[in-house]
DNA sequence: ACTCCATTAGACCGTATGGTCCAATGGAGT
DNA sequence: ACTCCATTGGACCATACGGTCTAATGGAGT
């Protein structure tokens, strides 16, 4: 089982140097040193190389947002305050880090006009996390649940891109504020 | 005065490419291909090389879509008609070119981790883009114009995203009929 | 002790990259 | 006709790119 150890390794460092400098801004060279793995290591797991270690790391890293987006709604006693919660917790990693880092769709997605499959990837991480706001909503007794969280989703990508320019968590915090404002009407 | 064409024309066919494959998927070489100039052409417009062209070009691009929105909120008659005239406004674009292009922002904001000078000039039309709103907002009787010149500015970058996955004008098309239900509640 | 094979190690390849440099060009001003 | 200089043309450079290939390694199974 910890033969896949590598093989994750490459997946995380792939994602978060693809956050800081997307997909076309990243080598391979710089991918293998910051694992310090060999080149042979990488398309062992990955066969078809860059493309294919990409298309991974995108999916590995919607799941971890994905997985933060599930554990927060659960929690949430109606959605208005569990949609503000998740800029919040964004915020929060920014402020912890110190660096605003690109959502790990967004760094993949300008590829995806050359890659078609690297951009149905991106989808399938958007289409996924829309599915799961979606759910919430509808049982937190939202009215439009889909258009709820497509809605939801899209303020996240906004805010995140304004927050990338500013390289601060401002943009995020207000949207959180926003959306939290709306509970109380 | 027609000797700014070659720089123009370099700035509208960077701006295009950027958009198209990002910063860092677009080549020099590519760039004077598509405009049929010469290396030294560039350098003499842009002596800083490909990342002074990016920085005009951004502004540039930056400034037409400034145009844009200036001329639609200009006939507008409330707020939520003009914002969501807006989405409706790029749609159509995307309609008419049958393809998805990025925004110019957000397709230069990715290399803006690695050069600063990049990040701010995305920053810059970010911030000019929500200065003009917020005056339209305010003129026409919005309570808080600079709260929601900056939301209207997510979503319009947050819809253009899952556009961009989805290559389909779609999440833009709901958000303009979202935007316009406000309206008439 | 031996085999076997999943995995690693890294040299190597052709091509493209951004950038530099200088000679040629050609229209405007006189 | 001549000069001048803003602009172009493109050869050239070092480096980095993504990708391929084969030999070494080392732990598990017997």
């Amino acid at each position: 089982m910890s033969e896949n150890s590598n093989r994750d390794l490459l997946l995380r460092t792939a994602s978060g140097l693809f956050r800081r400098k997307g997909y076309d801004g990243v080598g391979l060279n710089e991918i293998l040193a910051a694992s310090g793995l060999p080149k042979g290591s990488l398309y062992y797991h990955f066969p078809r190389g860059k493309r294919e270690l990409a298309e991974a790391a995108t999916a590995w890293a919607g799941q971890a947002v994905e997985t933060l987006v599930e554990r927060i709604f659960a929690a949430a006693t109606d959605f208005p305050s569990g949609a503000a919660a998740i800029p919040r917790a964004i915020a929060d990693t920014v402020k912890q880090k110190g660096q605003v880092l690109a959502c790990p769709v967004a760094s993949i997605l300008q590829a995806g006009t050359q890659d078609e499959r690297l951009r149905l990837a991106a989808r399938q991480v958007i289409s996924s996390w829309t599915v799961c706001v979606a759910k919430h909503a509808g049982r937190l007794g939202h009215p439009s649940p889909q258009s709820a969280a497509e809605s939801l989703i899209i303020q996240l990508e906004g805010a995140w891109l304004l927050a990338l320019a500013e390289q601060n968590g401002g943009p995020l915090e207000r949207l959180a504020d926003r959306l939290s404002e709306r509970a109380m009407v």
